[in-house]
DNA sequence: TTTTGAGTTGTTCGA
DNA sequence: GTCGAACAACTCAAA
């Protein structure tokens, strides 16, 4: 076994617990490096979730002093950058946790071809989702397309426990040098401003874990009943953290499993969604940027333009969507159910192709999910697997009077309809840029198309889709 | 190979 | 106000 450093390349597994690349890099006793690469994965993704990750790289780094080591941060392409710093050290090797889009796939196994041909350990490992996208198969050895089916196969092959965080990090003689973070600007391009954000996020492994702790102790067993009421807080937060790794999902999963009560079941089985997407994504990655189901190309989607615009600013007219952009725009999050709301009402009575929106959600969304995100936005529009049929469209009116019957959840982010709008409402005016021209004095907007009118044209595509 | 049962999250209408 | 049916077949997964 040589003794030369190990780089620890860490991307979206920023935590110590529950992470088998770590595990099995402290088990060798070799020094340790742990490097974070700021290259186009990170620089070129969402305002908000690229500000989020850099607060995630900060917590992170601090959790590794606090052990005796530290987070070296570089600069650029992560294969010339991996290679000059194994040089630089005189690495024997760089170890990483695998991610599954198709830019990181390509990306990794790039490097780990080239890390190989020059003589270095290249190894990846499990640890983002709670199996492998190809552990769990058909009988026939297909990938799932349909969630229940694959929910059964997970549960009954179950999922690995999660592993204790490392005793020790064994440091390397000389720290090679490290940029600074602060000085990569993660948080300019968000122009919402990060202060409005920042005290909504729940940043690092430490409040990652207390989080789980708390939702585990006063909420999961109401999780299915409560879970779809907005104004509640009936959720547990926690699928910010999983994209940065803060905490690992098979943590998650093993922390709820021998709860007794439907509440714990649901629970898994939206942690297990999180995995059929990337199992989608890994399988068939065109889920991203394309219909899933290629007829769809022939519907009559609108572009983007002045009313996507007026959605993307929360001036639809229709509150429950409103207040959902608006509380995306505000706090980096927006509800579950609102999501499926305002997707609907984009997509169905607007016709916007979705990946107007999920472009809007990719830049707005501090627990952005390359993978949950295009599934969640496919199902809606009918376009993706095991998508909704084309006759469910969310009447906004509806909705509001099942899920928010009292408008808490409309007037906590909507100004115009509160008679003292709270502090989340008017942030919002604080936080849009000026070119908007918004004014909470300003009248509350008219809506832009009848909920009935929107239906009729809606189910008349489809119609008139399935004809051709 | 064929058959069979099932399929996250809704709305509307009429009894 | 409540409840069941219609909406539309089709694809998927397993027997």
């Amino acid at each position: 076994m040589p003794d030369t450093p190990l780089i620890l390349w860490f991307r979206r597994d920023l935590r110590l617990d529950d992470h088998p690349m770590l595990a099995a890099a402290a088990a060798t006793g070799r020094p340790l490096l742990p490097v974070f690469i700021a290259d186009r994965s990170v620089t070129e993704i969402g305002a908000a979730a690229r500000w989020r990750w850099g607060e995630a790289v900060a917590s992170f780094g601090e959790r590794l002093k606090a052990q005796g080591s530290r987070l070296i941060l570089r600069r650029g392409a992560a294969l010339p950058v991996l290679l000059s710093l194994a040089e630089e050290v005189g690495a024997g090797g760089v170890w990483w946790t695998r991610l599954y889009d198709p830019f990181s796939r390509e990306r990794d196994s790039d490097l780990k071809e080239t890390l190989k041909s020059k003589g270095f350990e290249a190894r990846s490992f499990p640890g983002h989702t709670l199996v492998e996208p190809w552990e769990v198969a058909t009988g026939q050895g297909e990938p799932y397309k349909v969630y229940t089916p694959f929910w059964k196969a997970l549960s009954a092959r179950g999922v690995a426990d999660p592993l204790p965080p490392p005793k020790t990090l064994r440091a390397p003689g000389d720290w090679p040098g490290s940029e600074d973070l602060a000085a990569w600007r993660l948080g300019a391009a968000m122009n919402r401003g990060a202060p409005v954000l920042a005290g909504h996020a729940v940043i690092g492994e430490e409040a990652a874990r207390k989080r789980l702790e708390l939702f585990l102790k006063t909420r999961v067993e109401s999780y299915r009943d409560k879970r779809d009421f907005p104004a509640l807080e009936a959720v547990s937060g926690l699928s910010e953290n999983l994209t940065y790794g803060e905490i690992g999902p098979r943590r998650i999963w093993h922390a709820a499993l021998p709860l007794q009560g439907e509440g714990a079941t649901h629970f898994r089985k939206e942690l297990a969604w999180r995995d059929f997407a990337h199992h989608l994504m890994y399988h068939f990655p065109h889920l991203l940027d394309a219909n899933w189901r290629p007829e769809w190309d022939d519907f009559a989607w609108k572009s983007d333009g002045p009313q996507a615009e007026r959605w993307r600013r929360g001036l639809t007219g229709e509150p429950i969507v409103d207040a959902g952009l608006r509380q995306m725009y505000v706090t980096g999050t927006m509800h579950n159910r609102v999501r499926m709301i305002v997707a609907s009402y984009l997509t169905k009575h607007l016709m916007t192709h979705w990946k107007v929106g999920l472009d809007w959600f990719a830049d707005c969304l501090t627990d952005w999910d390359p993978a949950s995100n295009a599934m969640g936005w496919q199902w809606v529009a009918g376009s993706g697997p095991d998508a909704a049929p084309y006759f469910r469209i969310f009447n906004p009116e509806t909705q509001a009077e099942k899920f928010d019957e009292k408008g808490v959840y409309r007037k906590t982010f909507i100004a115009e309809l509160a008679r003292d709008p709270g502090p989340e409402a008017l942030a919002y005016f604080q936080a849009v840029p000026r070119s908007w021209g918004l004014d909470p004095e300003a009248p509350y907007p008219r809506r832009m198309i009848g909920l009935a009118e929107g239906r009729e044209r809606a189910l008349a595509a489809y119609a008139a889709l399935k004809k051709a």
